[in-house]
DNA sequence: CTGAAAGCGCTTACAG
DNA sequence: CTGAAAGCGCTTACAG
């Protein structure tokens, strides 16, 4: 690979002229300048952006650190990161943090040594102590997604899930059905915490009960959906409507139901949540609440893009809510009318 | 951030001494080492990866250009080489080719500038020629997924695509079905072709007449393939089977059949590719043909890592075939029989 | 308008 | 076993 020597010697000037004509910077002569871009030309010279880095104190990268690879939620959170890193002409680094909050940590400190101007950081294990501690560690800025941080050295965009959640079991509260089965997820994160707290909430505001019976864990996966769905028909316990933790799993759900002959939405209404692709071109289509993904991408970057770009923040926490995509699983209570 | 010399200075050794036990070269006093680490501890010091990497002329990373980002298959594709570059101790940086040969000509040169130590190219847009003249502006190796490269200067992995859509057709074909309506892309890519022409062949072979009209094409969206399957009905043209080139358009015409009041598979059968994990949880369940992407995956990083360890490489060209998955959008044809 | 020199934070022969 | 010095490929005051 050529160097700026290289170029220098066949230009016939010194590398301190050449770097001035890369970066277009100061005053050159338009004939100097004429013969720097032939000779990087004739060598097919690219500067080494490590060099650059190491002597500008900035590496123009941007880390990603997520634990999602599933669906049509993350191809948009990252073909739109992916783009807009790129108009900003920073590079992407991806890493995956293994839904793990030991090896989250770990990404982070191979991000830092890789000097990334700034870190996104979609996670869904650490703790708020954990943040504490990272900022002890490190001084580059952290964009947090989809989690809400309690320390306002941290910039962070986030769903407001309980809402999200409320809005699915709302939806059925208001159908009129009053013994929900919910399939929730195993993983143990905030996001699954407030979704369930909503779950609860909603029933006891219309003092019905909750009947843990009904409720079964999933993994987020159609599989498990409708493995968990299969284990809420075991118990042999009425319900006329079911919740799940996302579309995937509602998706399973339908499936379990439908092989015990029962019917989707006439005995039992199904929601989802995520509005996944698929779910209006299944049969029936699902009901679901759909969250703004690239919204919340593209506010979290552009945030990542201020922050490496030096420019000042005001707004540290941005939070987006979803709406309720009625479709044709969920309908009336048929028992309750 | 504390650099090496910090370090140095707060134990007391050279800069050099530092470096060692860093890498753990040398020859090292266990004294001297200890002292070494309580700096490194106390500063909270990590070396910076970028410097590293100018000093020893390698990069650890390794540069993802795509430009599929929707899907189970890109999902795999994703997590799995995050995973093994991860493992490998490498870093993973993504860049959008967006379907665009301009554009990934540019990715290439950006990630070259970076110096990764190999590129992982899912090309779809690029020329023989193009692939040509890459070579001619850089010595970084690269792996080319998903394309058959006539030049063994390039590693390349792939999918023999003319081979999966004959298993599509064929499968039809053997079911007794003699008209069969296509929803191709519109995309026009190698794969595209490939899959083409497998379809024209296949009804060659059995001396069928191909009807233009029931051939239209998608853009890979369930959408698409519902636009596409609601043309296909416009011609009012008899046809007992339809093959998607994607299971996303599959599941979109079996919804357009359904509005229409054509039973899948009694009156049409209907076949995709990719095998997403709906397409088991799908009413029908999807019949589909399988690519094992994350074999795939796995053969290109291998070839990957392998080349950023200057690991001699015999193989240039490895190919992977699919299989068929039957479920219930195919039956025979009724009317054959 | 341009060049010589120092510096970014590392590594690695070379000497001892 | 350890240090001084040169070098990786750039940028950027400083001088002229």
């Amino acid at each position: 690979m050529p160097t700026i020597n290289d170029v220098s010697k066949l230009a016939g000037v010194s590398k301190a002229t050449v770097s001035r004509v890369i970066n277009n910077k100061g005053q050159i002569k338009d004939s100097t300048r004429k013969l720097v871009f032939q000779a990087m030309e004739t060598l097919n010279y690219k500067p080494n952006t490590l060099a650059q880095a190491l002597a500008t104190k900035t590496s123009n990268s941007i880390g990603l650190i997520t634990s999602i690879f599933d669906g049509n939620y993350f191809g948009v959170l990252l073909k739109e990161s992916a783009k807009l890193a790129d108009q900003a002409g920073k590079q992407l680094i991806v890493t995956d943090g293994h839904n793990d909050p030991q090896r989250e940590m770990e990404a982070i400190d191979s991000l830092v040594a890789r000097r990334c101007d700034v870190i996104l950081l979609y996670s869904r294990k650490l703790t708020q102590q954990d943040f504490k501690d990272i900022k002890a560690r490190t001084s580059v800025p952290i964009v947090v997604m989809n989690r809400k941080i309690n320390d306002a050295t941290y910039y962070s965009v986030w769903f407001d899930h309980f809402h999200a959640s409320a809005l699915a079991v709302n939806h059925l509260l208001e159908l009129g059905h009053t013994t929900i089965a919910c399939i929730t997820a195993s993983v143990s994160s905030r996001t699954v915490k407030l979704r369930y707290k909503a779950f609860q909430e909603c029933l006891k505001q219309q003092q019905l009960i909750l009947n843990k019976d009904l409720v079964v864990a999933g993994d987020y996966t159609i599989e498990g959906g409708y493995n968990a769905c299969k284990q809420i028909i075991a118990q042999k316990q009425p319900f006329t409507a079911l919740y799940a933790f996302n579309d995937d799993m509602a998706i399973g759900a339908i499936r379990a139901l439908h092989e015990v002959g029962i019917k989707v939405p006439e005995q039992v209404s199904v929601v989802g949540i995520d509005n996944e692709p698929f779910g209006s071109y299944v049969t029936p289509s699902l009901t679901t609440v759909e969250l703004p993904i690239r919204d919340i991408t593209n506010a979290a970057m552009k945030i990542a893009l201020d922050l490496a770009n030096g420019v000042e923040i005001s707004v540290t926490e941005t939070t987006f809510r979803g709406k309720v995509i009625t479709r044709e699983s969920t309908t009336a209570n048929s028992r309750s009318i």
